[in-house]
DNA sequence: TTCGGTTGTCTAGATTAATAGACATCTAGG
DNA sequence: CCTAGATGTCTATTAATCTAGACAACCGAA
């Protein structure tokens, strides 16, 4: 039934399928996890296994357990997040969460990595701006973005971010009426440091990737960004265009 | 720097980090790993930690060990499957490999899950044709699909799929002449059992998941599937339409 | 109040992972 | 032919994980 000997604690490994079996609304009818027992028995392991399993979906805030009463489900569903022309951070998002907010973490004016001029077709080393921010859907942290501007065209955009909290915003006070998304480059992995605290997850869980180029209407580009997301929160979507 | 008592083995962590590294073309002028005592003092582990998170990757045949030498770096590089409005399976790699190859495990006429129906507008437990597939890239398996084709138009679609070993083909046999994808959600998870053992991973390997749907030119649904790619080996890619 | 079923806690032992050190084995190069 | 530097193998010890069992604490309902 569960691997041993994986290199991965057979409490993870359980606990990894019971998030997964939640968010796929396997135990909606009554809002309860089945017994420690019953997991125990069904996993095949010990019950202490299995409580080490809910303990790590405690402190995810994902169930919440009630002596004498069992373990109570506390969120499930995934948010879904579109990808397509005309992507934007927070409209993606739009009704699927009754609050969203979006953070500044840090601003930074500085020589590019290789793989940022390239994909924004400036000389290597060109100067940019780099913004870190993170965004919150009721509370939750569910996606954290490295945006990269080319400075000669953008100086100073860390502060328009700053005063309206949107990178549309930001850009049409550069002069960018409107932009369009070029090319998006999905990947997964591990989440590691920064990622792990800022986005609340813990060691082990995947973090979708999305490295996107932005233009603006004459095709050059303006923006590149590398968005992480909670794989076990949120999904991409890729739909036609209207 | 690594995380302990995390519920995933530091030589698990460790091998997940240098997986990343090589595929990020890290030790790219060389071709050879780093030596085990450089590691083992780069990590803050010992060396035999570092040996086993070489010997996972050894068997996963990302590197070669040579007594004497050093540690060989054997294949890298991402593949890149392009998503959009005319996705298609084979087609999407096309000259990234050598060799293509695709194989039909199995095939069954069955009543479809809700899932499926739902995404298929069909009546709830409708019958429906299941194909099971793996898909390899130069001998290495780099996709792994479950399909769904309603059974009262394309019955038989699993013959039609044998002989041409192509969806495209297949579906032009039931005088669909044509498709387009009109959704496409993407997730990622922990690869398990069956996905394991098909596209080779070792637990607690990382599998994009693309759930999509296809329609002929009159809109209606014809396919609904599901892709897991391997995340260490595959990227998707989201492009604007030409 | 009593009872069945649940989570919470404790102890003990067996298995697996990680550290530490020593030394063998192999290769390329001086 | 050596030697420096690399991987391969072995033993021993410590720490973390998993199993096993027992019982306490708590809740809801009969």
């Amino acid at each position: 039934m569960m691997e041993r000997q994986a290199g991965v604690a057979l409490w993870r490994q359980i606990a990894d399928r019971m998030r997964l079996a939640i968010n796929n609304g396997d135990f909606d009818e009554t809002g309860m996890m089945p017994p420690e027992t019953v997991l125990a028995a069904r996993f095949g392991v010990n019950r202490h296994t299995v409580r080490s399993a809910l303990a790590s979906l405690a402190e995810e805030d994902i169930v919440q357990p009630m002596q004498g009463i069992g373990t109570r489900i506390l969120r499930s569903r995934h948010l879904r997040f579109p990808i397509g022309r005309r992507t934007r951070l927070s409209q993606g998002l739009g009704a699927q969460a009754r609050e969203l907010e979006g953070l500044l973490l840090e601003a930074a004016c500085e020589a590019a990595p290789q793989a940022v001029t390239d994909a924004l077709t400036l000389a290597p080393g060109t100067a940019c701006v780099r913004l870190e921010t993170v965004h919150s859907a009721d509370g939750r942290p569910v996606s954290r973005s490295t945006s990269f501007f080319p400075a000669s065209r953008f100086a100073g955009i860390d502060a328009a971010y700053r005063r309206s909290g949107s990178i549309t915003a930001a850009l049409r006070a550069f002069g960018v009426s409107d932009y369009l998304r070029k090319s998006t480059e999905i990947s997964a992995v591990h989440a590691e440091g920064d990622d792990m605290q800022r986005l609340r997850l813990s060691p082990g869980a995947i973090v979708l990737t999305a490295t996107a180029v932005n233009t603006d209407l004459a095709d050059v580009p303006v923006q590149y960004a590398r968005t992480r997301f909670p794989a076990d929160r949120i999904k991409l979507t890729v739909e036609p265009e209207s």
